[in-house]
DNA sequence: ACCTGTGGCGAAACAC
DNA sequence: GTGTTTCGCCAC
């Protein structure tokens, strides 16, 4: 049981299985819980070993048919799996006991039945994602397990077996697929790494997921309206107190309709004023209605939605049980826990608005191109479609207009998986493939949970033994190193302060992803640092007192380096060099989906959450990038050239001559072993003497604004408009000289924003500042102003919480802050706006070198407000 | 049940 | 009054 990698890494103690075997403990009272998902898997909550295994089955009757026992997580809790078929679980002790499966728990799987037709097309249509649902497929499991257990005979991940990408099904069997990499451009790519054995042999494997087609899968937008007598307050679904007034539907072959609730005193609409090509039911009947959306909802292999966990089909269930639906007849169930999941009975269901939530696909997918993750904003981010904008509450539409209003919903979800040739639904599939995830998880899952997902399976296929969090601590130890900011675990990376000031003719240079770089060139991975093999011992990491293997290179280092690899040596360059648009936008997705993966391996590393926490990988991998850049600084330097500012992975430099440009990448290269681009030239840039804190003009006229007062997202909109204005005049500037032209309209605008202000010719919504609740408003330490204006929403009983945007003014005397809905312009504390647009003005005055109390004369006015 | 990391800035609240 | 802490948002 003992595997290769433990016996060489780590320090096994002697008799290191009898420990577990010996350790008898006979509990006199057996607690059996459900496993989750899996159906045929018991879950023990006691230790156990040996011969109490063997009593305490007997206890229960079972023993014969237990197949196969492992540890879950905790080391604490092992699983059973069991032969038995559900007949014989239902007639079993084990199954009538208390906490065991239940009656509706049996039942369901009854229900899995009908599922499988759906799921297997899903499955059927990409053999290389693992598709559909664990539980829903489980006739075709035990297949794909015997050959998992065969082949990785050491853990079970988490209540799930992985039947494997490399499955497909066929005739209702699962079918192994041939992954031999076939065709020529697999020949192409493996040839870039002929003098890397290792990484080549994986890549092997894994470039079948990025290079075979991603398949166009049949699907389904909806949306419901709910009737509602309180205009401010959203229907809570688990009450489902009031009707479903109109639902939508819109799927990918273009058909959409929309279903109406008949109600009393409700205008009537004349048939043109319907939206076109749209089929449109009106219904006497909510339940009639309902029957239909379930029919509906049962004949598309994917649904989509956009909040639908939490409200849309959340309330179709609890609506259809309060209008007596058995369960049953309701295709739609619920997950327990505090954050629920919808799950459809013959489809995947996917809640696009967890999908854009992901704060990884929020960055590195979409480039933070949207802020809030409303419909309304990400619509109008991603599409240049917005939701129709309402004066009425969707109770008080005719129908005309309520159809419109909710049929516009639903194509914009179906319109978020279609836009630039199915960007979405590619991503999905590709994380499927690289998270070996099922479309359901990957789209609500965070990134930690792909990458452990995609790391496990790495391991079992090595049949190595996954250790516990606490065991690798207790192996590799802590973090060593001291954080700069107070709370952090270990010391990050390194910024320069730039000198306050304009400098023309600056070239950014910048390490491509200088982190898995790190890992894959210096063998970071939590079983190789800090081996136990003295001859190691003097491979030491700068500034740490760690050291890495020089014998065998870790597992993450070959995964994160070969992915870096093929990123960087292949599909990021095709991505901007090949012309067919379709084989273009497929190297796009495939180069994003990577980008993803890469940015967030390093991060997990250091994560307290994540299942291979290794603090020394993490702390390791950022001194070897304060390493890289203080040298490349250096031998910038000692060759001539002047460095102004460097943050992470990223060097400024003045007036750059090429030829010494070029000399320090050869070097960087050569030396450290990463590579050295050339990222971009900026015309000018302006620095306001602060880290991250700089506007740049780069010489095709695109405007860089980096961590300005005015371009952040709590920033007045007023603020943010002049601020913009103030950019734009900058960026027209070529020379020094046109530099001092300019001064005079920056300050004519200043002048302009600040007349305006005082003499409150502003809105409230161009003062509001908008500011997102991390919490719950009763669980902060410190009463800041979006937690007071939240409070005085909830008191104006308005739901708030975790989540919810707060927009708030700031006025005179207590507490200093209304929520916008409740403050009067009159009331407006012009003197605190002052001070916010001088803060924003003046990050980039200092450096133009102006004063921002010069230009408005501000001084004597600001005495006047005073008194 | 959910959760990648550290460094840095500004505003306001809190602690003394 | 002051220094410190908390919070949100951003850069990388």
């Amino acid at each position: 049981m003992v595997s290769r990698l433990l016996e060489e890494y780590f320090e096994v103690e002697e008799g290191f299985e009898a420990e577990y075997e010996e350790e008898l403990y006979i509990p006199e009272k057996v607690e059996l819980k459900p496993a989750r998902n899996t159906g045929v898997c018991i879950l023990l909550s006691v230790s156990y070993s040996g011969e109490a295994k063997k009593a305490l089955l007997k206890l229960y009757d079972v023993e014969k048919r237990i197949m196969h026992f492992w540890y879950d997580d905790s080391g604490h809790k092992p699983y059973c799996l069991t032969d038995m078929n559900i007949e014989d679980l239902k007639r079993s002790k084990v199954v009538s006991h208390p906490g065991f499966l239940g009656f509706e728990r049996v039942k369901k799987f009854d229900v899995l039945k009908e599922r499988e037709v759906e799921l297997t097309k899903i499955i059927a249509s990409d053999p290389l994602a693992i598709g559909g649902r664990r539980g829903a497929i489980r006739d075709l499991l035990p297949k794909a397990w015997e050959a998992d257990i065969k082949y990785h005979n050491c853990y079970i991940f988490d209540r799930q077996l992985v039947p494997g990408m490399f499955y497909k099904v066929e005739n209702g069997k699962l079918v192994k697929v041939d992954v031999e990499p076939s065709g020529e451009e697999s020949e192409e790519v493996l040839k870039l790494f002929e003098d890397q054995v290792a990484i080549k042999e994986l890549a092997k494997e894994w470039l079948p997921l990025f290079l075979a087609p991603i398949p166009d899968i049949r699907r389904a937008a909806i949306d419901i309206e709910v009737y509602s007598p309180d205009p401010d307050k959203l229907p809570n679904p688990k009450e489902a107190l009031y009707p479903i007034i109109a639902f939508s539907l819109v799927d990918s072959d273009g058909r959409k309709l929309v279903f109406l609730l008949r109600r009393e005193n409700v205008e009537s609409s004349q048939p043109d004023e319907f939206p076109q090509d749209c089929e449109v039911r009106f219904f006497y009947d909510e339940y009639k209605m309902l029957e239909e959306i379930f029919k509906l909802l049962c004949e598309y292999p994917v649904i989509l939605t956009f909040n639908g966990d939490n409200f849309d089909l959340n309330y179709i269930l609890h609506r259809a049980l309060k209008l007596g639906f058995s369960r049953d007849k309701v295709p739609i169930s619920m997950t327990a826990g505090e954050n629920p999941a919808a799950l459809l009975a013959s489809s995947v269901h996917v809640d696009l608005y967890k999908f854009f939530h992901n704060k990884s696909i929020q960055g590195y997918a979409f480039s933070n191109k949207y802020r809030d993750v409303t419909l309304d904003a990400v619509a109008e981010a991603l599409l240049s479609v917005r939701k129709i904008q309402l004066k009425d509450s969707v109770s008080q539409l005719s129908y005309a207009q309520l159809a419109s209003y909710c049929l516009r919903d639903a194509e914009l979800v179906m319109q978020f998986t279609k836009f630039n040739d199915n960007l979405v639904m590619k991503l999905v599939i590709l994380f499927m493939r690289i998270a070996k995830m099922s479309m359901e998880d990957v789209t609500r899952q965070g990134i930690s949970n792909w990458i452990r997902n995609m790391l496990y399976f790495e391991h079992r296929k090595r049949n190595y033994l996954i250790p516990r969090k606490d065991e690798i601590i207790a192996v590799k130890g802590q973090a060593v190193t001291e954080a700069r900011i107070k709370g952090k675990k270990y010391m990050g990376a390194i910024v320069l302060k730039p000198p306050a000031g304009v400098y023309f003719n600056v070239a950014v240079l910048d390490f491509t992803s200088l982190y898995p770089s790190i890992v894959k060139t210096r063998n970071l991975s939590y079983e190789v640092i800090n081996c136990n093999h003295p001859e190691c011992k003097s491979n030491t990491i700068p500034s740490t007192p760690h050291w890495v293997c020089v014998k065998k290179q870790g597992l993450t280092s070959i995964l994160i380096g070969m992915l870096r690899d093929i990123r960087a040596l292949w599909f990021k360059p095709m991505s901007r060099k090949v012309q067919d648009p379709a084989k273009r936008s497929l190297y796009e997705v495939v180069e994003k989906s990577l980008k993803v993966i890469l940015n967030a391996s390093y991060g997990v590393m250091g994560s307290s959450n994540f299942s291979l926490y290794c603090p020394p990988v993490a702390e390791s991998t950022t001194a070897i990038g304060r390493y890289i850049i203080t040298k490349t600084i250096e031998k910038a330097q000692s060759l001539g050239l002047k460095v102004l500012y460097g943050d992470t992975d990223s060097i400024f430099i003045y007036e750059p001559e090429e030829l010494r440009i070029k000399e320090l990448m050869r070097w960087a290269e050569e030396e450290l072993k990463v590579d050295l681009d050339y990222d971009k030239h900026y015309k000018f840039v302006a620095f306001s003497g602060l880290k991250k804190n700089y506007v740049g003009v780069l010489v095709n006229g695109e405007v860089d604004i980096k961590g300005l007062v005015g371009k952040k997202r709590n920033t007045p909109p007023f603020l943010k408009e002049a601020f913009l204005n103030f950019v734009s005049l900058l960026s027209k500037v070529d020379t020094p000289e046109a530099f001092e032209r300019s001064k005079t309209l920056i300050r004519n605008l200043a002048r302009r924003v600040y007349d305006r202000l005082k003499e409150r010719r502003y809105s409230l919504d161009e003062l509001a500042f908008t500011v997102m609740l991390s919490k719950h408003p009763s669980e902060y330490a410190v009463s800041s102003q979006h937690v007071k204006a939240a409070k005085l929403l909830m008191a104006y009983k308005k739901n708030v919480d975790s989540g919810s945007i707060i927009r708030f003014v700031k006025v005179k005397g207590e507490p200093g802050v209304k929520p916008i809905q409740l403050a009067r312009i009159d009331e407006i504390d012009v003197d605190k706006y002052v001070e916010h647009m001088r803060t924003t003005f003046e990050q980039v005055l200092t450096a133009l070198g102006l004063d921002f109390d010069e230009i408005l004369g501000v001084k004597s006015i600001t005495s006047f407000f005073n008194k």
